[in-house]
RNA sequence: GGUCCCGUAGUUCAAUGGAUAGAAUAGAAGUUUCCUAAACUUUAGAUGCAGGUUCGAUUCCUGCCGGGACCA
């Protein structure tokens, strides 16, 4: 039992014999640092069956608490709040408790599986900053899950077929003179994002011509040569037409390789890939079954819909007349496809962005028609866009942050600010490389992560790459200030005789009363998919370590037990920094 | 036309219905004989508007204004 479920067993054994009633919630919440206590009860709901004014209520208990425990040394009262001071002896069993523990923070396996999904990108243009919020979101919430005693399995899936990549393909074909990753020097995603926009290029100046010569818009861009060149590709591709399959397998691959080097670069991995080109016909098939079982209904050109007017929405097609599937159809197929691959996942979560709502809302709807009784507990973890100060971010205004620019840009500013500061005078090369990508990419994660997820954010590409402050790099920092102390601790003392100590300071109470909130606050951020909540955590806990590196010395204290004990807070608090970051997929240096 | 999300210091973000709304930046002023000054201390600065529910509202409800997304 911890200390809190502790403390609130106490308090309803002093409303039971005070009051002789059971209050039905108890509001236990941390006290406001203006006041002395730790633990705060809010006491205005128990008026009601206490029958006394919410002064006297807080009294009345306060007393009964100081009296009949062991735990509550003071109380003070203000206005309805009940401050309860608890004897220093409790904080520091609650210290070596959290010292003994195994791994502290890590619920062990518990037998339950999840699948959560991110990136799953399209294939025809390089990644971008709204990919990084994508990417480091789905990759924390998936670590947090582990951290809480859950087997996740990282999937994506690939947006490999359609369109949008015969666009590439024709363009390249026309354009490209076999043009190669290889060739040219370029990564391949961005290769064959640049015959991504080769051929937005040609259309629009073929559609342009065809207009001045009188035809007429629609038509125009149905005629443009490049545009039918593209759709011609797409049928002998869905044929299987051997040389085109070959060209599509050959520009994905190209996309693959580059991609792969920029998750290498986030940090981030997919324990299994999933293609649309494998999974959209078991969709479809998927959707003619439920036309059979009558879940879902034909209309007289031949085209599938769902109707889910009983659920306060629309009609939705599922198979268009010409029976090609849309992007709901491949995502039943998916969805399906790995319930199969892995029977004991209890849910799936999907990265998507917020402008995904209404799909994913009704393909869970779907998914339960078809009655799959896990359809219910899948979850769209949905987050905002990251706007640039000019707004949104459009390809067609060339507004785009790059992913690897960024990333590269973040290394190299963190790498000016540390040669800056002579931070690497007595580093190895590679060393002094690790620190800056360590302190470059960490800060770009903890920028993208410290927002609640569900929030749109706003992202300046001056202003936003800050190593001081509320940022990764003042983490990172605290944790290599608390290293280079437990290095120089060889005096350790043994952890029984902590035991002995009945003293702490103010700094020192709390700090441990931070650390004994680990816990709580990764089932929070569990529970509402939101590393943001690690993320202000670590930021909390790192910001009181400093305040008390700066007020108390340690190793001119010359108790010896108080100074083990300072070294072992310190050290417990980088362990915490270091798991807490971990789950946010930043790295913490020894030495910064 | 319908549905949904968001409006908090100059700026970027916090705040399970609780106390005097917290941080960080930018501004002003300080702290290196002492474990790493990427730190610490002090200072100034905010809940879009109008109602309602409540002992208590940034939070819940209604309307309006402003920004965004989606559906047809």
């Amino acid at each position: 039992m911890n200390l809190n479920q502790e403390l609130k067993l106490k308090i309803e054994q002093a409303i039971n014999s005070l009051f002789n009633a059971s209050a039905d919630s108890i509001q236990l919440q941390p006290t406001s640092p203006d006041f002395e206590g730790s633990h705060t009860l809010v006491c205005f709901p128990l008026t009601r069956i206490s029958k006394k004014k919410p002064e006297e209520t807080a009294q009345v208990i306060g007393e009964w608490l100081t009296e009949n425990t062991t735990l509550v040394i003071r109380y003070n009262v203000v206005k309805g709040f009940l401050n309860l001071v608890l004897d220093d002896k409790v904080w520091v069993k609650v210290f070596n408790s959290i010292l003994t523990e195994n791994n502290y923070g890590v619920v062990p396996p518990s037998g339950q599986e999840i699948m959560v999904e991110y990136s799953s990108p399209n294939t025809n243009k390089p990644l971008h900053l709204g990919h990084l919020r994508n990417n480091f979101l789905g990759w924390s919430v998936a670590s947090i899950y582990e951290a809480c005693g859950y087997k996740v399995h990282r999937v994506q899936i690939i947006n490999d077929r359609g369109i949008h990549i015969c666009k590439s393909m024709a363009a390249w074909k026309l354009y490209g003179n076999g043009e190669t990753p290889e060739s040219s020097g370029l990564k391949g995603d961005k290769l064959v994002g640049k015959y991504y926009v080769e051929f937005d290029k040609a259309y629009k100046k073929e559609v342009a011509d065809l207009n001045a010569q009188g035809v007429a818009k629609e038509q125009a861009e149905k005629e443009a040569p490049i545009m039918k060149m593209a759709v011609d590709m797409l049928r002998k591709w869905e044929q299987k037409d051997e040389a085109t399959v070959s060209l599509w397998k050959t520009m994905n691959g190209w996309v693959y390789d580059g991609f792969e080097a920029t998750y290498k670069q986030m940090g981030v991995h997919f324990d299994k890939l999933y293609f649309e080109s494998e999974t959209y016909l078991l969709g479809k098939e998927e959707v003619l079954k439920g036309v059979e079982q009558g879940v879902f209904f034909k209309k007289e050109d031949g085209s599938v819909w769902v109707d889910l007017k009983e659920d306060g929405l629309d009609e939705k097609v599922l198979l268009r007349s010409d029976g090609t599937s849309v992007y709901m159809t491949q995502d039943i197929g998916t969805a399906m496809l790995r319930f199969r691959d892995f029977p004991k996942i209890s849910r799936q979560v999907y990265t998507v962005g917020n402008e995904q709502e209404y799909h994913f809302k009704v393909l869970f709807l779907i998914l339960a028609k078809l009655g799959y009784a896990w359809a219910k507990e899948c979850y769209h973890l949905s987050y905002g866009m990251v706007d640039l100060p000019s707004g949104k971010m459009k390809s067609r205004e060339g507004t785009v942050v790059d992913a690897d620019d960024l990333m590269a840009d973040m290394i190299g500013e963190a790498e000016k600010q540390t040669r800056e500061l002579g931070k690497i005078d007595e580093m190895s090369d590679a060393e002094a490389q690790d620190l800056f990508e360590m302190i470059g990419i960490g800060a770009l994660k903890f920028y993208l992560l410290k927002v609640d997820p569900k929030k749109r954010m706003m992202f300046n590409p001056n202003e936003s790459i800050q190593l001081q402050g509320h940022t990764a790099p003042f983490i990172q920092y605290t944790h290599a200030r608390i290293r280079s102390i437990v290095r120089k601790a060889a005096t350790m003392k043994s952890k029984e005789e902590l035991a002995n100590i009945d003293a702490l300071l103010p700094h020192e109470q709390k700090l441990i009363s931070l650390l004994a909130m680990y816990p709580d606050r990764l089932q929070d951020a569990a529970k509402s998919y939101s590393p943001s909540i690690i993320a202000n955590y670590a930021y909390d806990l790192a910001k009181e370590y400093n305040q008390f590196y700066q007020s108390i010395p340690i190793f001119s204290e010359s108790n010896e037990q108080k100074l083990s004990l300072r070294v072992a807070i310190s050290e417990e608090v980088g362990k915490v920094l270091s798991k807490a970051m971990g789950l946010l997929g930043v790295r913490v240096p020894e030495r910064m």
